[in-house]
DNA sequence: CCCCAGTAGTTGAAGTCTCAATATTTCTAG
DNA sequence: CTAGAAATATTGAGACTTCAACTACTGGGG
């Protein structure tokens, strides 16, 4: 009989906890900025199109379906399908028809795709070092990582039920 | 003499460190999303816009002159002049001519701002624990905040000379 | 005082992203 | 076997961002 039932005062963040956040925010924005405007600049992309030509380089027969393409980049398929047609009109990415199933489509990476890939790599995994690794200490990047796999898996549409309590 | 000096194989990523670097584009790609839809559903506004109301919420007369909110929230000029414009229209933030400097504009929460920002904060808040600090150690929350403010005082935009090796 | 390089802020066009709606195909219960 | 539900992918409109060009103003040397 403390406090009134409907209007509880929010745990709102503590000054430690709003600097922590504050930084978050100042870090990713930077971060993803400069990699946009160095990516622009040297392969003619954004970030995020650059990384679709990373994953489907590593993909089987460097091509991956739609579906799978927007699961493994965290992105909808919506904006997939989008990006997917701009890499199209450069070239760098063909669609072919899914044979077992007719809904389906690929995303297949070109030889001009794989091309424009090898020549920006390097100045891309030069501009990751400098703004990241180079600064973290091997403790640092090693939180950094569990770090953000632990949001991401907080974030991920989960399996069907996992996050009912009354399954847990 | 053992390597020839114009094609110098870049140092590419090593295995952790890819893994690292994956986790970040998860991460941060799955938070942004999941702030961007969380306020756009409960306050009409993307995670940028809700945070210039906040920066300005805490400045004195609630108001700041449009470069340094600029600085602020470590984006351009033009974005933020465009995001003004679309608080404007909201009615969540007002124009005021600068009186010692002519070109010069402040952006000033008003009242309405204010409001929407009262009744947005708890569940951004919430959101934020959940996704955020409700998963991490406090060891990790620190070394969140470290890591994250040692990435952005890398990007900044540096005092003038500040990069000049010569000067250092 | 005047020139002019630098600063503050805005603008428009082109590119990107979101959201809801759509067409098509597959799966499944009955 | 078939009707309805679910999945795959796309589309278009509107919102947001980027980039370069632009206006207006300031401040410091000649």
């Amino acid at each position: 009989m403390k406090t009134p039932p409907a209007a509880e005062e929010p745990r709102w963040l503590t000054e430690e906890e709003q600097r922590i956040w504050l930084s978050y925010i100042h870090g990713t924005t930077l971060l993803d900025d400069h990699l946009d405007r160095q990516l622009q600049r040297d392969a003619g992309m954004p970030h995020l199109y650059y990384h679709l030509l990373v994953v489907l380089s590593g993909a089987p027969y460097r091509r991956l379906r739609m579906t799978e393409l927007a699961m493994h980049t965290k992105i909808t398929r919506s904006r997939l399908s989008h990006a997917v047609a701009r890499l199209e009109k450069n070239g760098w990415v063909r669609r072919e028809d899914c044979p077992s199933d007719k809904r389906g489509q690929f995303a297949v990476l070109t030889d001009g795709g794989f091309e424009t890939l090898e020549k920006s790599a390097p100045g891309h995994v030069a501009a990751v070092r400098q703004a990241l690794f180079d600064r973290l200490s091997p403790e640092q990047q090693k939180a950094l990582g569990e770090i953000m796999e632990i949001i991401a898996e907080g974030l991920q549409p989960k399996e069907a039920g996992a996050d009912l309590p009354w399954l847990r």
